[in-house]
RNA sequence: GGCCGAGUGGCGGAAUGGCAGACGCUGGGGACUUAAAAUCCCCUGCCCGAAAUGGGCGUGUGGGUUCGAAUCCCACCUCGGCUACCA
């Protein structure tokens, strides 16, 4: 047996820098210090399941990682935690079954999950850990939650204030005016449409309803209206969309964001009810083809069907709003192929042609958008083209399209046009263009009273409520007589209780309801209180993690606004992009309205944005357990290390690329560091190699190592890690050849590896001689002059095909170029004699002879 | 249906107007070894050819722009992701 004293023992040599690293908190960021530019690189903040970490996870973090180790090596003073979005359901549901308190179930994974991402040497600063499960987190949930609740939206200003100073109209009775408030509070409650399920008296989430039932039983599920809590995102729409210009992120995620506010022009036009006084108003955006509306459509929910039906369609129309009702919001969209209505009996006047027109109710139409009410102009649009021809409603064309033979079909009433052309069947509007049409119809109805230019978004308020245990308690308290108060700053927080039992009551009262004790206060002056029952959703507490890391160990304040200024905005955020638009635009949303007051000094939280590209098991297909096709990240971290791990993630492919597994890709990598290991070491002593001496580089190799040091460089900057490491490669494989290894070449080779390799890149630092972590060296300047080739090959075509290889001194003019290309044989033997056209002399590339 | 992204060797990918296939994997051959592993060296897009510092073809398909296109433009095909009647 003989056993080589210098072999590369990965696990030990890693645990003995994570033990080093962390007993010197060597990445511990220092808030305002001002002698050095900041970097704040964040990663999305993991919920911490039961499953542990997959390998897409450390994808995100190893890029960070190594963005933050570089820029330290550059001098910026790095800001790089992590901590856990640790409320959700599944530590709930795991409690249902088997009564273990959530807070147990979570401490159990977190430790777990942490250990995790700690064996994969991350350079977190470990001080600001947050957990959002944790009461003096959630205390400022529950702080900013109040900010919400005690602020209203001053349209003039386009932005929130105290409530204190809310505008109150004169002459209002008490009541009234507290009435007014509330109906102006940023955080209101309503009357909201939920997923009930009557047979496990419960609530459940959009994605725990499946083609009507239950996910879980397969029990029916019905909408039904039930008290919820809402933040008004909406007021911020406007601001939303705008601000988008001011960050540097991807163009598909910002289209993302501007699709889901969804913003619309056109107008809203008044009818008239036949034979009532009453008119419906609808949202249109194309006021152009009023002409065409022959019939109105109103969602099933719209307040005025009761009102205005028939005696002899009553029954048919209450039989379609109960099936409505019955239906979840996919059944009605996604099952919905075929168009279903009853018509009212009643009818409309079209306020541009006083023709009568009858009223329909459909759920293609829903009350939550525009006015829950159209003008169906079925010539010119699809859904109404759709309902027109099923019921046999007129289609009148007043569009005419450009193109003639589309022109011919349209007014045939063959086809369906939905584009912008030329006004046709419309009265003294005949021959305008859509656009001036819209612009006219619209003053014109403005100067009658039957309408004026409108605005609407898809976004809707935010449904900001559960009927959970494990989500942050509202500090919220109900009064005897009604009203709902806000609890003091002081009182937070407003800690979630223990319970016995999680389980729903059935009665669609949240779990916390069982909570009596908590549940029932009585205040100072005797008063008798109940408090809020539902708890926030999973996204509340990660609106605003990154804040709580500036300053995480505060009692008194959410963050210190020092701090705040210093850190902020988030230089470089990185996460996948199934939070494109929901945790994104929540995030963006509640940091606006602490901009408004005052917390924070940005617009925008997070300056630049990069979403990692799903990585897929080694058959190509998403990873899942029921294809049994997952890659754990332990086993790969316990065959290779750490860094392997790390260096093949990013090797795999660009970052923002879906790319598949390979463990021989792993072993690729693997082999990589054991080549540098070994041009350092002499695996037989543990000694430093021979080779390594103190001698200066011969002009190849500077010249390669220089041409390495820039590209590593420009491809973090760039995130084009995969090259970078490619690059390295290129450069080990040539030193490697050396029978001389500059001591010189080889440090700076070990410095540009640690930011992607740091365990062994610090254990080759310290054999070489260096007492102290490299962490904060300066990165490895390269220079211009040695990277220039001095002579260069080029190709020589002629009339774009290769014929001849010439090599010319590197400053060499176009004149000798093309002087020596044209000496080539093999040029004058593809030239057949004949005279060059045109000569094309790309320096550094290529000669193109044209003939 | 809509939107977004992607199609390059046996595989992951590189090159974003200038020598297609860097780098890695796989496969083949050789060196070292009693043998194997590890390591090192050479070859590895396809077709023709005994070979050539021979020829031809080649970046999903068809057209176009250009001296020159994987890269730009137009049309189409395939795959993946997101989304779903928003008037």
């Amino acid at each position: 047996m003989c056993s080589k004293k210098g072999l590369y023992r990965f696990s030990d040599i890693e645990a003995k820098w994570q033990r080093f690293w962390q007993e010197r908190k060597t990445f511990a960021a220092k808030d305002c210090d001002g002698s050095r530019p900041k970097y704040y690189v964040l990663d999305m903040f993991p919920y911490p399941s039961g499953q542990g970490l997959h390998v897409g996870h450390p994808e995100g973090y190893t890029a960070s990682d190594i963005v933050a180790r570089y820029k330290r090596m550059k001098g910026f003073n790095v800001l790089h935690p992590m901590g856990w979005d640790a409320f959700g359901l599944p530590a709930e549901q795991y409690a249902v079954k088997t009564g273990t308190a959530p807070k147990e179930t979570t401490q159990k994974n977190v430790d777990n999950i942490r250990n995790q991402i700690k064996s994969l040497g991350f350079s977190y600063d470990w001080d600001r850990e947050v957990n959002t499960t944790d009461p003096d987190y959630y205390r400022w949930t529950q702080w900013i939650f109040l900010k919400f609740f005690n602020s209203y939206f001053d349209e003039a200003e386009q932005k929130a204030g105290p409530i204190e100073q809310l505008p109150i109209p004169e002459d209002l009775s008490e009541a009234e005016k507290q009435e007014y408030i509330d109906g102006h509070r940023l955080a209101y409650e309503a009357e909201v449409p939920v997923n009930w399920c009557p047979d496990l008296g419960t609530v459940l989430a959009n994605e725990e309803v499946v083609g009507g039932v239950s996910e879980r039983g397969g029990h029916p599920v019905i909408r039904k209206p039930m008290r919820q809590w809402m933040l008004r995102i909406t007021k911020y729409a406007e601001r939303l969309l705008d601000d988008l210009a001011l960050v540097d992120w991807p163009e598909s995620i910002k289209k993302l964001q501007t699709d889901w506010i969804g913003k619309s022009i056109g107008a809203d036009v008044d009818f008239k009810v036949a034979g009532f006084d009453e008119s419906i108003r609808v949202f249109t955006t194309r006021p152009d083809t009023l002409f065409g509306a022959t019939y109105m459509v109103l969602s099933p929910e719209h307040p005025l069907v009761d009102k205005i039906t028939t005696p002899d369609n009553k029954k048919a129309v209450q039989r379609y709003r109960a099936e409505a009702a019955r239906k979840s919001d996919l059944d009605r969209t996604d099952l919905a192929k075929e168009k279903t209505g009853e018509p009212l009996g009643a009818y409309a006047i079209n306020p541009v042609n006083n023709e009568k027109i009858p009223i329909w109710i459909s759920d293609y139409v829903l009350i939550s958008y525009g006015t829950g009410a159209i003008m169906a102009v079925p010539a010119h649009d699809e859904r109404d083209f759709e309902f027109a021809t099923k019921f046999a409603l007129p289609i009148v064309p007043v569009v005419e399209p450009p193109d003639p033979e589309q022109a011919e079909l349209v007014r045939q009433v063959k086809i369906c046009f939905v584009g912008d052309g030329t006004a046709i069947n419309s009265g003294q509007f005949d021959d305008q263009s859509t656009a001036e049409f819209k612009e006219n119809i619209t003053n014109w109805l403005a100067q009658r009273n039957q309408g004026q230019k409108s605005v609407n978004y898809k976004l809707r308020d935010w449904l900001f409520s559960r009927q959970r245990y494990w989500g942050e308690p509202f500090p919220i308290l109900h009064t005897q007589d009604g009203r709902v108060i806000g609890l003091s700053e002081d009182d937070l927080p407003l800690r979630l209780p223990e319970i016995e039992d999680y389980k729903p009551l059935g009665t669609g009262q949240p779990p916390l309801a069982n909570a009596a004790d908590w549940v029932n206060v009585t205040s100072a002056d005797g008063s008798k209180e109940k408090r809020e029952t539902n708890t926030m959703p999973q996204w509340a507490g990660s609106c605003w993690y990154y804040l709580r890391y500036l300053d995480p160990q505060n009692t008194d304040k959410s963050w210190d606004p020092e701090k705040e200024k210093y850190w902020m905005p988030v230089d470089l955020y990185i996460g996948g992009a199934e939070h494109a638009v929901l945790h994104l635009l929540y995030s963006r949303f509640w940091h606006k309205l602490l901009y408004d007051l005052g917390y924070v000094s940005t617009k925008e939280p997070f300056a630049k944005l990069i979403n990692q590209g799903m990585i897929l098991g080694e058959d190509g297909q998403k990873m899942s357990k029921s294809r049994g096709n997952v890659v754990n990240p332990d086993k790969v971290i316990a065959d290779y290390g750490a860094d392997s791990m790390r260096l093949y993630e990013m090797f795999m492919g660009p970052l923002e690329a879906i790319k598949p597994w390979s463990m021989q890709g792993v072993e690729g990598v693997d082999r990589f560091l054991m080549k540098v290991w070994r041009a350092v070491i002499d695996e037989t002593t543990g000694e430093l190699d021979e080779a390594v001496q103190d001698a200066r580089a011969d002009e190849a190799t500077l010249r390669l190592l220089n041409q390495t040091i820039k590209k590593v460089g420009d491809d973090i900057e760039t995130f084009g890690f995969n090259t970078a490491i490619s690059a390295m490669m290129i450069f080990i494989n040539h030193l490697g050849r050396q029978t001389i290894r500059p001591r010189s070449a080889i440090e700076q080779l070990v410095l540009i590896l640690a930011p992607f390799a740091p365990h062994i890149a610090e254990e080759l630092w310290q054999r070489l001689g260096h007492a102290d972590s490299l962490t904060y060296e300066p990165w490895p300047q390269y220079d211009k002059e040695l990277i220039k080739e001095k002579e260069i090959e080029l190709a020589v075509q002629v009339n774009g095909k290769i014929k001849d290889r010439i090599v010319v001194p590197a400053d060499a003019t176009e004149e000798y170029i093309e002087t020596q290309a044209l000496a080539s044989e093999p040029v004058k033997a593809a030239l057949a004699g004949r005279n060059p056209k045109k000569v094309i002399v790309v320096k550094s590339r290529l000669v193109n002879i044209v003939v």
